[in-house]
DNA sequence: AAGTTCAATAACCACCTGGTTTTATACAGC
DNA sequence: GCTGTATAAAACCAGGTGGTTATTGAACTT
């Protein structure tokens, strides 16, 4: 549904995340981005499909080639939405969560 | 396998990051975090074994509840991977992109 | 002790996913 | 017009996912 469905389930799976680190270093083909894989060409052809559909890969056409692209777009969207937790990941807060817990617990003991 | 992979298919659904949205602002019990879903409660349970599995959430004991906290350090961990990738969503980096392919097909063309 | 509340477990279902092998399609070059 | 190469498509399979209802269990309440 949403476009972060799609973009945070394309890069749940390892191959995927490969492919478009491999896609940084400039343009690929299928076949050479199935080598480094042992896994059959139809497997990466279904997993470029799924970036793809998340608009993460845009392919064009050259002779039989259809050389991928790594479109970075949905990664900033990713990213942005990853910001609004920023400030749960600080140590500070953390502690003041845990804090907090600690304050209840101990009034549950008084009474 | 990687925590990544739990990370970003914990992040692949719209039920679970609306859970961590509502865990933001503060703990929340199994029943208050279904309440606004129209969904099982069973259903969110699973949701909260995938968070839990993920790191991305963990859960104390109060009488029967069982309270949930958002645990935000695996969503660090993805922010540092998806940084790898900013430099590609500058509108400078994909246009230079896209130059470079214009030149390749005009090359194609001529020769 | 009996009832109520909160949450987990079990059993089930439809569908999706990640892989396979086999087959088909599209283009290139001799 | 064959032959080889690059990729997609089809059919299949095992296992995971997201949901359900019904049941169980644990802990508070009265």
């Amino acid at each position: 549904m949403s476009v972060l469905d799609d973009t945070f389930a394309a890069l749940a799976d390892p191959t995927r995340r490969a492919i478009l680190a491999r896609l940084r270093s400039g343009e690929a083909t299928v076949t050479e981005l199935a080598r480094p894989f042992n896994m059959s060409q139809p497997a990466i052809s279904k997993h470029l499909r799924v970036l793809e559909r998340a608009g993460l890969v845009s392919r064009s056409r050259d002779a039989q080639r259809r050389p991928c692209r790594l479109q970075a777009g949905p990664l900033k969207a990713a990213t942005d939405w990853l910001e609004g937790y920023s400030r749960f990941w600080e140590d500070r807060y953390q502690n003041l969560d845990e804090l907090l817990d600690e304050l209840k617990g101990e009034e549950a003991d008084d009474g």
